[in-house]
DNA sequence: CATTCATGTAACAATTAAAGTAACATCAAA
DNA sequence: TTTGATGTTACTTTAATTGTTACATGAATG
């Protein structure tokens, strides 16, 4: 398959509600930020609605933040919108009759696990609010340095 | 795409040729028991070896490990065979010209980098040859609660 | 209250990386 | 020299993601 994309889509489009509060939120010009179409976005909203981090009403381009910034981490977005949230894959067709085979799928998917759990717990020390944070500081230093 | 199990099969292929080493370790032998063909075995081998992890002998089906199992991990083998070793992946398609989309792809980037290197210290603490203990351990398992 | 435009959702097509298949050059061993 | 192995490539098939289209439903405005 292509490689997934959703959780970066999905963190831009919080992100952009957050930052262009002001401007207009609707899937359309969300869109434009992303360079994606309006039933991407919208797709994912309805995942991050599902996922409690996202208030959305139904005609109104009027998406909120379900909670701060900072109540938010990656690991929430991540849940949310990937539906195989499993990094490595384990393959479920081996030959149960050989001792390799009949064993190492139990033996990888705990290992997986581990690496998983690893994972899931720095994603959770990274927070919406940090990567807004880090969007505007990096806005801030391209236009310090504007025309040197 | 489908989900990868490169490295799934990857390991499989290193702990049978562990475990199986009086047995026949063709291409052909080990394709039955990870259920897939021998293409694909050797075209992983072909990585394992290219990766310093395999050592093997054109026209010959005498592959051995390179290393002791318990100096190979799981890192060593994830990056010997996965081209594309990023867990996690930027969308590298947004407007430019939007304070989101011109810099949440470097924002993203850095925190995607931890995640991964969370995974990675995880994965490098897994050896295969606790894997091959795992496998040994589940198929004594078996022997002794055999017919209850 | 009708028009307009938004979201919510589903169905289908297009894309792309992985896995399967086949072919063949090269090398080992009897 | 014959047989059978690996090493490698090209091509096909499969499957998850993304793009596209359509349309039901709700909001907002005149």
């Amino acid at each position: 398959m292509r490689y997934s994309h959703k959780l970066s889509d999905a963190v831009h489009i919080l992100a952009y509600i957050d930052i262009c509060h002001d401007d207009d939120l609707s899937s359309t010009a969300i869109a434009a930020s992303v360079e994606s179409n309006p039933a991407l976005v919208r797709r994912l909203m309805g995942a991050l609605r599902r996922g409690g981090l996202l208030a959305t009403q139904q005609g109104s381009a009027t998406p909120k933040l379900a909670r701060r910034p900072a109540a938010i981490t990656l690991l929430d977005i991540y849940r949310a919108v990937e539906d195989d949230g499993n990094l490595l894959h384990v393959d479920d067709k081996t030959n149960p009759h050989c001792i390799v085979g009949g064993n190492i799928q139990d033996t990888l998917r705990v290992a997986y696990a581990e690496v998983q759990s690893a994972a899931e717990v720095q994603m959770k020390t990274i927070t919406l609010a940090r990567l807004i944070g880090d969007i505007l500081t990096r806005e801030r230093a391209k236009q310090g340095s504007a025309g040197e």
